[in-house]
DNA sequence: GACCCGTGGTC
DNA sequence: TGACCAAGGGT
């Protein structure tokens, strides 16, 4: 007699579970702490796995509770979670823990969760499963990729999202619904693999209709790229006393709410001309290209409001990536060993 | 629904 | 080496 499917799958993620530090161990009798899996789910919004270990250790050493965290100023969050990107997610992150702390704890269903700020359909659901072993249908991007091969669907992921969700529900169905998640999102990252599907290692290449069909990869279809466009701009450094003059950013938009070097606003365009500067970068962000050259200012702009930061305590002021990049490649040109990481 | 929003790894 | 990709959510 033929195991389902479903408890190929599940067999296969119990014996191939990789160790992370947010996860139970398969068959574990006692639940997750419903704030570590949202924790989490929340740092691993796209981003990988690799990324989040280490910092999702870093959090929680510094706020061991939720109620911790929301006592937090909103400042020093966001001076955590640098260097994560989409910064939106940290200022989310916050206000969730103030409202969970508020209430006295996460809501325990799935339409309770998907009112917190942050959470939507994703990590509703994935929370509710996990954390409170609650029925859910959970469906990510991985989910999406393998049930689309699964049952070969062939149309782009956003025009069949719909059906794709309907046919995920079979991979749900009187199983455990947070084992059943992670299972299926490990054979998506592991071995369902966007670009290079490892079929002769899949637990459901025998009954999967993308594999019969020979071509796996090409399921589902990319949609064409869109052109990322270029920008410019100038940051400046300004020492005192052994201090760079730092500000913050406004809270919309582009690294949002973050702490940062002052300068110019960033032009549309390629550099008019290279070399000026005393160095400059180059940073990709999703929808568009910086180059930012860095130059040295004897005095803050005026009316500019900002603080001055301590050169030996850069790391605390949450920098993200740009700026952090901006300053070794100031240093170095300059000749000055850098005291960032 | 289209667009906005970071970063690091991979090939 | 540039393009692709990641346990998405907000607007």
């Amino acid at each position: 007699m033929r195991k389902s499917p479903r408890q190929q799958l599940l067999e296969h993620y119990r014996a191939h579970a990789r160790d992370l530090p947010w996860r139970t161990p398969p068959g574990a009798k006692a639940a997750p702490d419903p704030y570590h899996v949202w924790l989490s789910e929340v740092m691993l919004q796209q981003t990988t796995v690799a990324t989040v270990a280490p910092r999702f250790d870093a959090f929680l050493a510094r706020w061991p509770t939720v109620e911790a965290m929301a006592a937090a100023p909103l400042e020093e969050v966001l001076g955590q979670w640098a260097g994560l990107g989409y910064y939106a997610r940290a200022r989310n992150l916050h206000a969730c823990a103030v409202a969970v702390a508020g209430r006295g704890g996460f809501p325990d269903s799935e339409a309770g969760l998907r009112a917190l700020p942050g959470i939507g359909d994703y990590t509703a659901a994935a929370v509710a499963a996990i954390a409170f072993g609650r029925e859910a249908v959970v469906v990510d991007t991985n989910v999406e990729r393998v049930v689309a091969r699964y049952f070969a669907i062939r149309r782009p992921v956003k025009d069949a999202r719909a059906e794709i969700r309907e046919r995920a529900a079979f991979f749900y169905e009187g199983v455990d619904a947070g084992a059943m998640a992670q299972a299926l999102m490990d054979l998506g990252a592991t071995i369902c693999r966007p670009r290079t599907p490892d079929c002769a290692a899949c637990p459901l290449a025998d009954t999967c209709a993308a594999h019969a069909g020979g071509d796996p990869a090409s399921i589902p279809p990319r949609p064409p790229r869109k052109a990322r466009p270029e920008r410019h701009g100038t940051a400046f450094v300004i020492e005192r006393d052994g201090a760079i003059f730092l500000v913050r950013r406004p809270e919309k938009g582009v690294l949002g709410g973050m702490a940062a070097l002052p300068g110019s606003a960033w032009r549309d365009g390629a550099p008019p001309a290279p070399a000026a500067a005393a160095a400059a970068i180059r940073h990709v962000f999703t929808h568009f290209a910086l180059t930012l050259a860095v130059e040295s200012r004897p005095e803050p702009p005026r009316d500019v409001e900002g603080w001055w930061q301590p050169r030996d305590r850069l790391a605390q002021a949450g920098l993200p990536t740009l700026y952090v990049k901006a300053l070794a490649a100031f240093d170095a040109a300059r000749g000055a060993p850098s005291l960032l990481p």
